[in-house]
DNA sequence: GTGTATAATGTAAACGTTTACATAAATCAT
DNA sequence: ATGATTTATGTAAACGTTTACATTATACAC
């Protein structure tokens, strides 16, 4: 009981394969008669192309690939629902690939593209990409790659890339924290090695010493960018001999965990602690009180992200492009206040 | 420049293809002496099996099909991350539909799986799958698929599938919620056809039925899943004339937007109203207050159904297989109080 | 060293498409 | 009706693997 295969409609409709073939390809090339007669053997049959053969045929998948440290966090979930939005009507199907754990390494993301298994790939502040054993230099520069949501440092900047400026969003928030009269602010990072926070805190970090302050190693702690993590990394930060009035959270995710922690602590937000988040996910505008924060154009940096990748793979490979920066905006809700003492 | 192919490698080794293959695939068949001179050849030219003519050769993809409401709702995350603990471990790659706005029909889904996309498919809580027209009766019995999350109906039971007893953990919310001494018990439901909320709905009439009491049109409110749409459903529950002094959710997303809503217009949860949500997502025991609950085994599920498409794939297939239903739990927290008045 | 058993390699077919090219059929002007 | 032109169909090669089978090389016993 295998399934139909091409040159059983042929049989069945009397017509060569090529007939059959360019019916399903190019029906305008056959006569009304004839595709009458293959679609009906087409309808007897059961018969549905086999994407194996007609992937390998044309040497192409017909799927993306998306690399991201987790699909679980709102963030990346809106951007994903901007790549899917484009790569539904454009025909490609997402082969997901979380990091989380790093249970992949760059080595093996780099030879699933090499070995055709997806025409394209998305890496979304993954960690650096591509050690050198799997791709030269030349194939790494021909490879349809685009990145998402984090610049890709130096050397390597030949991928195009559309996220937004982290340094000055970051430097933004912290800024709004002291103007606010914030002096003690505590930053929560991601992961020591984490591309994603590691210009968030840099701008954290500038907007402290443009203001005097020295924020010390004991202003920032590491939240792992999830929500475990960032209670735990909030508790640490409370528990120190002069705790912080504020405390700025690379993401929104962490910005939640902050908060439980703060109010498990028996503190009110914003009365004692101020907290900022980073992100907007949907879950910001409902915490109580509403999380100030940082907005990103989620949605549509997946979109731009997949466009530039269509564009990659359908054109022709574009070298040492620009980063496309797209713009951020501060959003203040109740999260954050003046401090009491 | 084209990249390299076994013929490249087998010439370069001064070997055939057949070796090269072998050297790949079962290296313990050729001699050590030929094995390092063809690896010699691979590091060389930069060879990697090309995936596509693999695949078609082999007539699989390693590739698995999981369609699901969402990948953004927080307890489809922690299924997905059960199924791709499985199918990382036994060399599967994640192919992710989501069918949020229904971009993709069940036809499209069946025609996936029949034109060898994927090598199996998992269906999470979808709408009741596959037209007739795609897939004839035969085929989809032998279509290795499992169902996760959620019962499909009559006829179609010969798809194994692995769940919780959606309508006893129902009916247990609600009691739970009847034994507090509520009375007048709101449900939000996902969308009118969702499978994965009409059980729940069914558990909730049935308790509400037991006690005594006439749950009405107008107790039920559909808040299609997502935060939002439970936003606007408290909204309107809150303003009828006689209002609710408890809400259950269908899932612990709805029952973020409510306890949001309920807190906007003003009123206290769980003093004024009580909030019972349904998943157990990593948010509930961060929510202010912690949100009472059902808790589900996700990633247990994911695990589940991923091994028992493999069983599908790898052995034969299960005719009219039993569900596997795994145990739910009520979690108590501080959402629920006695109702005031 | 011969013959036999075993291990290693080579040869060639097959998988199901698509497509360049060749051929046959239909259309049209005359 | 004939030939010229266009349109529709058929033929066959190609894509890069894997693998059954045939062949050759090696090891071993005598």
């Amino acid at each position: 009981m295998t399934t139909a295969s091409i040159k059983d409609v042929a049989r069945l409709a009397g017509v060569s394969i090529a007939t059959v073939s360019r019916c399903i390809n190019s029906p305008e090339q056959v006569r009304d008669t004839t595709r009458e007669k293959v679609q009906e053997a087409i309808r007897q049959t059961g018969y549905s192309p086999n994407t194996l053969a007609r992937n390998f045929r044309r040497g192409k998948t017909q799927v993306i690939m998306v690399v991201l440290p987790s699909v679980g966090d709102p963030f990346f979930t809106g951007v994903m629902s901007g790549i899917r939005a484009v790569s539904d009507e454009s025909g490609y199907s997402l082969l997901i690939n979380e990091t989380q754990f790093n249970t992949m390494t760059e080595d093996e993301i780099g030879a699933m593209v090499v070995s055709k298994l997806a025409d394209g790939i998305i890496l979304l502040a993954s960690m650096s990409p591509f050690g050198t054993r799997v791709l030269s230099a030349e194939s790494r520069r021909a490879l349809p790659i685009v990145i998402g949501c984090e610049a890709i440092s130096s050397e390597l900047d030949a991928f195009p890339s559309v996220h937004i400026d982290n340094v000055a969003a970051a430097r933004e928030a912290t800024e709004y924290l002291l103007s606010q009269g914030h002096r003690k602010i505590a930053f929560i990072s991601g992961q020591p090695d984490s591309l994603l926070t590691r210009e968030r805190e840099e701008g954290y970090r500038h907007a402290m010493k443009e203001a005097g302050i020295d924020a010390g190693n004991d202003c920032i702690a590491s939240g792992g960018l999830t929500l475990g993590g960032a209670i735990e990394a909030t508790r640490v930060l409370l528990s120190r001999k002069d705790p912080p009035s504020a405390i700025f959270c690379a993401n929104d995710e962490m910005a939640m965990g902050c908060m439980h922690a703060i109010k498990a602590n028996g503190l009110s937000v914003p009365r004692d602690i101020s907290v900022m988040g980073f992100d907007d996910t949907r879950y910001a505008k409902i915490m109580d009180p509403p999380l100030t924060t940082i907005y990103q154009p989620a949605e549509e940096i997946g979109e731009r992200v997949m466009y530039r990748l269509l564009h990659e793979i359908e054109e022709e490979r574009s070298h040492g492009s620009k980063p496309e920066i797209v713009p951020h905006k501060l959003i203040i809700r109740r999260s954050v206040a003046r401090p009491s003492g």
